[in-house]
DNA sequence: GGATAGTATTTCGCTGGCGAATGATTCGTC
DNA sequence: GACGAATCATTCGCCAGCGAAATACTATCC
């Protein structure tokens, strides 16, 4: 079996000093992330929305449906800047409402609009369609393995140091 | 052991008909993806380079220095439009040559120039530090099980159907 | 051999995100 | 209890990428 990154390191052998390892590994991840960023648009496209808009109400609704700018920019790795301007997005197709705190008048609350409940159930479906059909060439045993070691990874890097 | 992604699923147990165990996967590379990028730009931004700069030197490195637009674009999974816009950004920087192909004049060839040559050979150090960086935590017992995975999961996108 | 279809690249207008600076509010400390 | 530092969100100017249309060239077909 091969995939297009055997091919590009095949190309490589021999001709730097190199990881085939780290790099195939690093490789693989970023263009599975690509190909699904990119699939995903394209289904998500059907209901009329993006896949940056969905990202931003699944968090939401992992939050009973409101949290402040600042925890969802953290969540998804976003500036303070790019949150806003998602959020103006958000706010502007009637998905999300912001709304100012009454005990610390610095925050926003941010909240699902019933139209964004709706909007974010529907595309559910769509987005685990196309995530199912990805994992599917793994069995249960290798996804688990897969989830045991991405998640290592994840840990030293979000572990200070 | 625990990371974000743990913590952000446990939220949602229960609330929603959810393959945990998908979820955790994709969730986890989108995660690794963006940080790896943060971290890359951040260390790359000390040559004065950034990541996509980078990443086109390198498949213009593993092509012998020298390829068409459209190849470039597939394998960097990038619209024909956003290859001309990096080509532009490259060849103003002076790491880049197009010239125009002989046979065929509706193609152009890339080409590096010495200067792309230094310079993706400094970059090539400072990145390969934060790939291994990343992957530290798996031994590499572990990093042949995840890289195989990954590939699994690649060869079933890339193939059709 | 001239019209037509096809291919490679570029141009154009638009969008999401970033970094830095700004405005608004609260906290800490003396 | 007031002043300076920290915190939260927003605004601004900029940039890389996309989709669609335009451009430039080649191949095909009658």
């Amino acid at each position: 079996m091969e995939d297009s990154v055997d091919r590009h390191l095949a190309r490589w052998r021999g001709k730097a000093p190199y990881d085939e390892l780290v790099e195939g590994v690093v490789t693989r991840m970023q263009m599975l992330v690509k190909h699904l960023h990119q699939t995903k648009a394209a289904a998500l496209a059907e209901v009329g929305m993006q896949d940056f808009e969905f990202e931003t109400l699944h968090r939401l609704m992992a939050h009973s449906g409101g949290a402040t700018p600042s925890v969802l920019a953290a969540e998804l790795l976003l500036s303070p800047a790019g949150m806003t301007g998602r959020l103006d997005t958000l706010e502007r197709s009637g998905l999300i409402r912001r709304v100012r705190s009454t005990d610390d008048r610095r925050r926003v609350d941010v909240e699902l609009t019933d139209r964004g409940r709706e909007l974010w159930t529907e595309a559910m479906q769509i987005r685990a369609e196309v995530e199912s059909e990805m994992i599917s060439a793994l069995s249960l045993e290798d996804r688990v393995t897969l989830d045991g070691l991405l998640k290592q990874l994840l840990h030293n890097v979000e572990s200070p140091h």
